[in-house]
DNA sequence: CATGAATGAGACTTCATTCAT
DNA sequence: TATGAATGAAGTCTCATTCAT
């Protein structure tokens, strides 16, 4: 149907391939842990044919880290642009969205980030400037909806972005991290529904600082 | 009083010297990128008399682990049991204790637990159980208490402890990985009291709750 | 004449093609470090098509040396067969005729032929028999036809024939290796005529050597 | 009886036994065919045991080079130098010593540098202005000895140089490449003597020339 | 005929660990 | 007890060669 050339095909959809591979790979044993030829295995192809698609190991990690997390970012900062409807209840699915996905393998990356920041101080550059800094912008935003339409209490925007991020962060690293060799489980759903209720109750107006 | 010659207090000393330098060289590069050569030359001895301390560079990081994270802990969980009054002032200078340390150089030691989990799982069961269980559990007794002293809404004092970790989690991660990367700083004071108003509303009993 | 179609020309002229291409990397890289895929560009093809002409890497090397020096060797062995007229007149023009070549691209295969002798040893073998060897003849027939017609002193031929071609090789040397990257020129034309001074002087009868 | 510590007495052998084994080595295959692991196992070493005392290959390869030339090149611009006694002789011992030289093992090296320079820029100037240019020198210095003594024709001496150079050149590049495959020998003592004689008769003054 | 995607053997290099001194 | 020279397993990366298209 496509006038692809013939080996085309397969050459577009590799570096995804590759990357998907890659990202299962740094996930379970670490950016330093993983040999480039467990990634080929996984991608089913040759050690020397990851080099066609990527210049080396640090440039296929950078890819995972940006194939895997500008998408997701996107879409949160799109559903807080084009919402409407009352500002607890947004923050409570947007809170509860964000918790789910730090609690599945998406969640994996911030860790891997984290640990190879020294050694990678462009991606962790990169992860700060545009995936930290624009993940806040949404809260802040979100925070600073709520203050302007009188829901929240008059609260620095700035302030409390981080704290409404950092359940997330840290379901991701305890689901990604720990919990597999943990005796104990966290239960993301109460996780979750926890954390906003404690949030939204933190951030409503009191009754006797209203009018 | 005792008759250790003098140089045997130097002698005594090493493990611990060397556990320093270790922590700062992870703390540098990541558990797999210190080259233990580098960790001698920090504690000023050579590179062979590492193995005379500790049996290889495993052993050695979980003595970093352990040797840095358990006083803390103790401490931490003295401080609540002998406490009294108030519980939310105690909550806040528990949390406000917390961030604090986080924001320093033990921060660091999450982050190497968190990123070389796969590769060390009897380290990362010794810290999720050792470590983060009975952090929680001091956040968890900090919640009952308030509970119990009808300081506190009536939660489930499990379902709120993690909460009140997230953010030195997020402090500890955002100091120690990515902040020397990043183009804006976190202020840790703002942050700590911002987190201590928030989740003290949060856990407040509402007027309309009370009697 | 021929019926061959139009495109056979191009095929036919492609075997030619490659080995100048390949004359043109090698001599910039040297043999090991010349790649493949980089013969193929410069032969404006692509890279499979190469095994289509040649066996291998080592074939086309081998191509190469016979396919620019034989045709050399045949013209000066022609040149020096069909001569009339004064010997040492003769050599002067020969030694020219062959320091000029040296300095050109030309001169580029004994460095290549030297470099990989080890390597190749058939194709040292090649060189020294068919092409070092004859080279040799020519010269040394020169010798004897001076000395024959008593323009020379007596002289045995085939020791002085590796003397008159060494200017020669010194010359492809250092024009094709060393100068590019030395801050000093050698200035060709000089050295031939010097040479060439030189060397008759050292061969011509001595007046006391007369009768 | 020295107070070498311990392991000092072999460490400071190690670098001059390693550089030559790499001589070897690559003088056999030339510097891309050989592999470090060859290298060690000549040197009687392990191969992570060269990184100790050469950052790599490459270094390998220039300390073989100064190492091996250098010497021997001051030993002849001191012969020069201090040399008294008619030119003609010094001319002839200093040409026969080159040569025979350049016949054994040492004169494997401007092969390597030859087939090298164009992957090793700064060893090839290295050579081109350390090595050749001051070899050059040394012969320089002998003709413009023998023009100012009244022993040689008026030439100059730039010019003349690089001729008494090439038989050695010639000489060095013929033993240690291609002879070894080649059907013929060259005999290095008649090489010598020839060129001695053929190249003092051409300097020598013309009988008419003279007063 | 021509291509270039794919491959995997092989080389360089690093570094945790050993052990003679 | 302390050292650091030595080692070799293991990982990254290159590139000649193959073969489906």
């Amino acid at each position: 149907m496509t006038q692809a050339p013939r080996w085309r095909r397969r050459k577009e959809a590799r570096p995804s391939e590759i990357v998907d591979a890659a990202l299962g790979a740094f996930v379970e044993r670490g950016y330093a842990a993983t040999r480039l030829e467990d990634v080929a295995a996984r991608a089913g192809i040759g050690k020397g044919t990851l080099y066609l698609y990527f210049s080396g190991k640090e440039e296929l990690f950078k890819a995972v880290v940006r194939q895997h997390l500008l998408p997701a970012l996107a879409a949160a900062e799109r559903r807080v642009e084009t919402a409407d409807g009352p500002t607890p209840a947004l923050l409570a699915e947007v809170l509860g969205t964000l918790i789910a996905a730090a609690a599945g393998p998406m969640g994996a990356i911030p860790k891997l980030v984290i640990g190879e920041a020294a050694n990678f101080p462009d991606l962790a550059r990169f992860y700060a400037d545009e995936v930290v800094a624009r993940g806040f912008g949404v809260l802040r935003a979100l925070v600073a909806r709520g203050v302007e339409r009188g829901e929240f209490r008059p609260m620095d925007p700035d302030a409390v972005a981080p704290l409404l991020a950092a359940p997330m962060l840290l379901t991701a690293l305890w689901k990604n991290a720990l919990e597999p060799h943990a005796s104990r489980e966290l239960d993301t759903a109460t996780m979750a529904r926890t954390a906003v209720e404690l949030l939204q109750l933190g951030l409503l107006p009191r009754r006797e600082e209203g009018p």
